[in-house]
DNA sequence: TGGATTTATGCAATTTATTGCATATTTGAT
DNA sequence: ATCAAATATGCAATAAATTGCATAAATCCA
């Protein structure tokens, strides 16, 4: 399970809750992990009952109580140990590459539309992922090492969507030549 | 669910056993859906059972016997309306990527290591794909219409791979400098 | 004839992920 | 006052995926 790893990770340089954990993944380390707020707090429980985290409830001024997770050493001794073990890919598993297999004159408009809300959702994020790298890795040869790291990630995301825009303009225009 | 999908587009040319399917799966589609043959095996129980699929036993020279599903009507039908949906995005799990947050000095030499393996398995992956397109979608706008959503797929995967290519070279220097 | 390998199919247990609720606090608008 | 929306956390049922077996026919090699 990575999940686990994945939410550690996060917890890295900052302690979270879980509201905020959930919505961290949307951003910076959504581009590789994706996890709904049921499921967070589910692993958050589980981490804390295992000694990775332990957890304080905060009070907020004009918001209900959280509670902050933060890691353990223990949870860092974890972390550092599992980053040397062997990883797993999770093959991602993307409809609209099957439905294609299906084309046919019945559904190449409806593929195109798909494909550009694709473009469009994938525009946004990029957007996004384009200013933090501006904001914060416009120079990654003199970032601390961690940061290398998460600038790789970046950029590897980054790189991905960028193919991904290129790709449904093809795609678009050839679907565009049936329907 | 959409690995029922996946399997009757597979079967949308050629009808298969799951044995053969799990064997497709590593190949041609299995750039967009990863799948065990537990899985496959399951599922298609289940499709049978749903009157999608029909079975088959047939005996084999020199094997043993295998059951070949093929699609019914109703199962093409049904796939005919799903293309017309929504598709979700699973989005793609990776460790390399969340391993990469914890960079340090102490793993920086191993994630090298891991990413001169995945680079290695993509190249023979691409080495493989490469060939299915130029054997078969060397004239991509000659192609019948149902072969011209295969080439798009296919090209995504492509593209995709050989820019993970060049990512991994990238993030080799990077981490050469460190550990 | 015994043993490894490939082909071929499957069950069962467990872990992960999704879906659909349920609840509660606080702000801000009507 | 009430109601919507954002914040915040959670349970339970189901679906999907993984892991670890188990079986069996046929080939090939020693």
């Amino acid at each position: 399970m990575a999940l686990s790893h994945a939410i550690m990770t996060a917890l890295l340089e900052d302690d979270m809750s879980g509201y905020e954990l959930a919505k961290a993944f949307d951003i910076s380390l959504g581009l590789f992990w994706r996890a709904s707020h049921q499921q967070i707090y589910q692993e958050l429980h589980k981490l804390a009952d295992r000694g990775w985290l332990q957890c304080e409830t905060v009070a907020q001024a004009g918001k209900p109580d959280k509670i902050v997770y933060a890691l353990t050493q223990a949870g860092r001794d974890a972390m550092a140990e599992w980053v040397l073990g062997n990883s797993r890919v999770q093959e991602g598993k993307d409809d609209l590459y099957v439905k294609l297999y299906n084309l046919s004159e019945a559904n190449a408009a409806h593929l195109a539309v798909e494909i550009g809300q694709r473009r469009e959702q994938m525009m946004q994020r990029l957007y996004l992922y384009e200013k933090i790298r501006r904001r914060h890795y416009a120079d990654p040869d003199a970032l601390p090492v961690r940061r290398k790291g998460v600038y790789l990630a970046l950029l590897a995301g980054i790189r991905q969507g960028e193919h991904f825009l290129a790709w449904c303009d093809e795609a678009q225009a050839m679907l565009g030549d049936i329907g």
